[in-house]
DNA sequence: CGGTTCCGCTACGGTCGCGTAGCGAAACCA
DNA sequence: TGGTTTCGCTACGCGACCGTAGCGGAACCG
């Protein structure tokens, strides 16, 4: 039985975790949802097929466990001007889409949601934090008379990242900084003052 | 030999053809991408494996067929009223998004053109039509003054698209009419003269 | 209406992926 | 350091899926 306070965790266990999500990472890249077996995670991650049973009961966990291992944290930074803040925001947003592992299994994970409770959960709270991270910063500017107070943030939340995503896995066009700046500015100087 | 002239197609092949996209839809639609094997579509379909074979060399062709067979045709109306028509456009894509088929497998396709060169392409000419389709009424309302005729509208149509896909598939929030109707002046109204 | 073409079905062998049993070894505990 | 626990591996049976061969019959052609 493992201790419940000291939370000590074998190297072994933890060694091998990792070796399983990084290979159900790439397979996910390479051959999408359907690429991920636990034969195929087994061969590439060099750990036996039944050391991944003992870690998770399905695939529907493993692909969720890949997926959160990927996850990126969200930034905001709070300097004096709002518009500088979001636009390095959306700014990380969209390279973080368009290089690197998240990018490439988001949509699997998204696909996923459509029919797996956990998956779902997963997607939305990811969702949500990035929203309430900006969303936060945008009341800061109400708060200081700089954004107007009666703008429905939620909107203007999906209005500001709403594009991006959409640019990358709808329309599938590149997405430059400039573009990004454009968008942030078009969006925000409605609701600027002063 | 078919002739290239008279086009006739076979009644037989026009039955197992609509009865294996419908079963193959269902499938994408219950269980996603993996369970869309060629068994179960024959299970499902009542249509003999063999005859499947003839018609789609391999699962991603029956994938990209059936996500075709579920594309809506866009509509868009021309009225005297800008707004008016992007507001019923978005409106009925939000309603596709969240009612029917066709939301239900857009990830599947979407997930899929990550890896296959024909789904991107199919990917990227329906949001390109759509695209157009929209850019193109805000280009006549650009021609009657009515439209800044500075404004990008590649930018434009990213920023009134953009959220409803958002909010149906990354932040899975309902979207109501309402929404899109307050998303659609937003957008606009900077942009409109007289 | 007789000949030809093409469609659709049954049947089959081969491969892949699933999930488990049983054993050696590494890591913890006193 | 000796005993216990838990991890990780090899080996295996089972079912699902793949892809094809060969035949009967429906649809076209003159």
């Amino acid at each position: 039985m493992r201790s419940p306070v000291t939370e000590r965790i074998d190297p072994r266990c933890a060694r091998s975790q990792q070796r399983v999500l990084a290979a159900a990472v790439e397979l996910l890249r390479e051959e999408g949802l359907p690429g991920l077996t636990f034969e195929s995670v087994a061969a590439r991650s060099g750990v036996a097929k039944t050391t991944i049973y003992r870690h998770f009961p399905d695939r529907a966990a493993m692909h969720l466990a890949a997926i959160d291992s990927v996850g990126p944290d969200v930034e905001m930074s709070t300097s004096n001007d709002v518009v500088v803040d979001v636009v390095k925001f959306l700014g990380g947003l969209n390279l973080t889409l368009h290089h690197g592992a998240f990018g490439d299994v988001l949509l699997t994970a998204l696909d996923g949601a459509e029919r797996c409770e956990r998956m779902d959960e997963l997607a939305r709270g990811a969702a949500d934090q990035r929203r309430s991270v900006l969303s936060g910063r945008l009341k800061l500017a109400q708060r200081d008379g700089r954004l107007n107070a009666e703008a429905d943030l939620d909107l203007v939340c999906a209005q500001l990242v709403g594009p991006i995503f959409y640019r990358r896995f709808m329309s599938r066009q590149p997405t430059s900084a400039t573009f990004v700046a454009k968008l942030t500015r078009q969006v925000l100087d409605p609701l600027l003052r002063a």
